[in-house]
DNA sequence: ATATATTATGCAACTTTGTTGCAATTTTAG
DNA sequence: CTAAAATTGCAACAAAGTTGCATAATATAT
């Protein structure tokens, strides 16, 4: 894993870090979406409070990952696996956030539909967070 | 409207005070939704932080005002008129974010279709956020 | 209308979250 | 291996959110 987490990096012409390498690690292990609190906190021994905000803004830039929105001001991040590997980003797919175990979750497999506006409104991206029971708290 | 605002006091059981009344009266006046920010300089000079932040609470666990979630840790409040009068609450339709103005507005009359989950998720709400150029804007 | 009980508010102190500038360290490129 | 470029940690801050408690305002029952 430490190749393909450097090769993403220098795919995304970033300098090859600790700090940047442990935070990559943590997201590929994941397979929920995380917090800015959950990093930190697992990192925290080892780099600072900015590094790890510093750190999350510049793979918010290169599209390494992407933030979910929810309802109480709690923004998650998370690697889309599929979009990472080409290099490119596409946040087209829904998310879903468990009520029961609070975790938060790519559903990369559903697509958004489309939504017609009133006139006059133009659509530029659209967010679909769903919330309720996940697949193995049911 | 001073009176239309004690009533959906009276309504939910709550005693009608200055900052509560004040607080709905922004609501009422804001045809976009608000951030606790904004409320809490549109009423500053009268009353404290903190009586800001209790309100909005109850005002979320009466359902007279909902939040919208959005990608940028700035979750807003709004008022949805229809549900608010009726004394219940039903927030089934979709927010709308301008990139350009930076309002949030409830687009109550654009309704959210079903999305079907894999097997095993079960769904409790769905939340669209759509952002891109607003009539006004375009 | 008034006293009393209930509820809401303000204040102070605090915790958490996020930001900025700069010096020191690490990484990259030659 | 060295110089240039980029990243990191630190300190100091600013902003956002929370809690307990005394005071003030509101509601309720005479």
């Amino acid at each position: 894993m430490a190749e393909q987490i450097s090769e993403l990096l220098r795919k995304n012409q970033l300098s090859v870090t600790d700090n940047r390498k442990k935070i990559l690690e943590l997201f590929l292990q994941s397979d929920s979406a995380l917090a800015h609190h959950d990093i930190e906190a697992r990192t925290k021994e080892k780099f600072d409070r900015v590094t790890v905000y510093r750190t999350l803004q510049t793979f918010m830039d290169r599209g390494i990952i992407h933030t979910i929105p929810t309802a109480d001001n709690s923004v998650k991040y998370a690697l889309c696996k599929d979009s990472c590997e080409q290099g490119h980003h596409h946040d087209d797919h829904v998310h879903f956030i468990c009520s029961s175990c609070g975790t938060t979750t790519c559903l990369e497999e559903i697509h958004i539909p489309e939504i017609k506006l009133p006139r006059g409104y133009k659509t530029k991206q659209t967010e679909v967070v769903i919330s309720g029971v996940c697949k193995l708290c049911s």
